[in-house]
DNA sequence: GATTGTGAAGAGCTTCACAGCT
DNA sequence: AGCTGTGAAGCTCTTCACAATC
């Protein structure tokens, strides 16, 4: 089984893309059981040498002329990913981001267990979220090390973020998932991604100020 | 005014991380009004150097041994992000990610506004949501084009999500912010920047999967 | 003494192009 | 003929290091 683990971050990024059609491939038509380097390049807007070296990169292996085993490149690139074993996550914050992540069905069938719920208002605290009564944080340390939570997610505001990720890493959290708008700044050995609704609005004002003068546009009725 | 304007990608994606710390400095302690690139970079978590060149690289300057001021700074950098004009947007898909994205303060703040929401769902139209009763989708393409909204916001299912998104695009919209996990195919003169919850999991997954096991931990407080 | 601005070196990522396999 | 795998080239981004400036 090789596995030349050498994934850079932007192909892990691109991973989860192809990821994505795989899935597809296997829920709705099982039309052929192929796919070409090329197709996956189309549907996540990839040039295909750069697929074949993603694909490359932590070991998997087409057929020249033929193309890559759906299945068998689905179950690899889960494993590539670390979604092979399931990983539990505990929630900080009961606000509206928290329950539009939860609400993603991917969330569950992805292999992520949400294990508990946590929120500094006493007036959220017992509310059920997702199927779990919120508490408070006085009990995050216990929780997460009663349920063996790898995981947890930041959705409080930005200025109790670095607190809250404080605790979780004290709790012997493994990896931040952060929806504040702000940095946090973690040891080393925790895993950190964000979420960035704020940064994601200014690098579309940006991107779309970039764009040529929308000077004849909406001209036909098309 | 130099305008030198070669703006990165990854540039833009740290400048607006900048301009929170410039903010921060705006609204609470105005203690000084300088702001060194090695400070900014602490904030942002990247090296004093790359401040500099981010900053230089659309004309900000400062002074050799004393830094920047805070607020032409502040000014430049919303300027350089197309952030010195308000953008007006369109919201399509009223469940919990849209909701969730309006909550953000910073959303109005901003000068993002919004104009219009959208709703495939006969049940939800009528519906107030931030403010605005929701629309059915065949008010699209006269809304946008009444409002003149710059902007659209996919928060629908990924399989409506290329249909939406091409909508707006024949409405005239020029940037599309899309929230549903898969990649969309739109013309080169329409900015489209994606927040994707399942990608970043699967990367905070990964991330977390590759750092080195937690046996011996919970040890020193930081 | 502190800090900026920047050329040059370094590192990393993407694209090209084509040999080799089916 | 179709497609993979990959060395090499090309490109972009980051870090280094230091002269110039306040």
């Amino acid at each position: 089984m090789p596995e030349r683990n050498r994934i850079s971050k932007p192909a892990a990024r691109r991973l989860s893309q192809y990821l994505r059609t795989l899935q597809a491939r296997l829920d709705g038509d099982a039309s052929t059981n192929r796919v070409s380097s090329r197709e996956l390049g189309e549907q996540a807007g990839v040039a295909d040498a750069q697929v074949r070296k993603d694909l490359a990169s932590f070991g998997a292996g087409g057929q020249p002329g033929v193309g890559y085993q759906v299945r068998a490149l689905h179950d690899g690139l889960r494993r590539a990913l670390g979604l092979d074993k399931p990983w539990r996550a505990v929630l900080v914050g009961a606000g509206n981001i928290g329950r539009a992540l939860l609400a993603y069905p991917r969330f569950g069938e992805e292999g992520f267990d949400l294990v508990a719920v946590f929120d500094r208002a006493s007036a959220v605290v017992g509310r059920r979220v997702a199927g779990h009564a919120v508490q408070p944080m006085s009990n995050l340390q216990e929780a997460v090390r009663r349920s063996g939570a790898q995981l947890g997610i930041v959705a409080v505001p930005p200025d109790e973020a670095q607190d809250v990720a404080d605790a979780l890493v004290r709790a012997g959290i493994q990896g931040v998932l952060n929806f504040a708008p702000r940095a946090l700044r973690l040891p080393a050995h925790v895993a950190v991604v964000a979420v960035d609704f704020t940064e994601a609005l200014e690098r579309l004002a940006f991107e779309a100020s970039l764009k040529p003068t929308p000077s004849g546009r909406s001209k036909g009725h098309g």
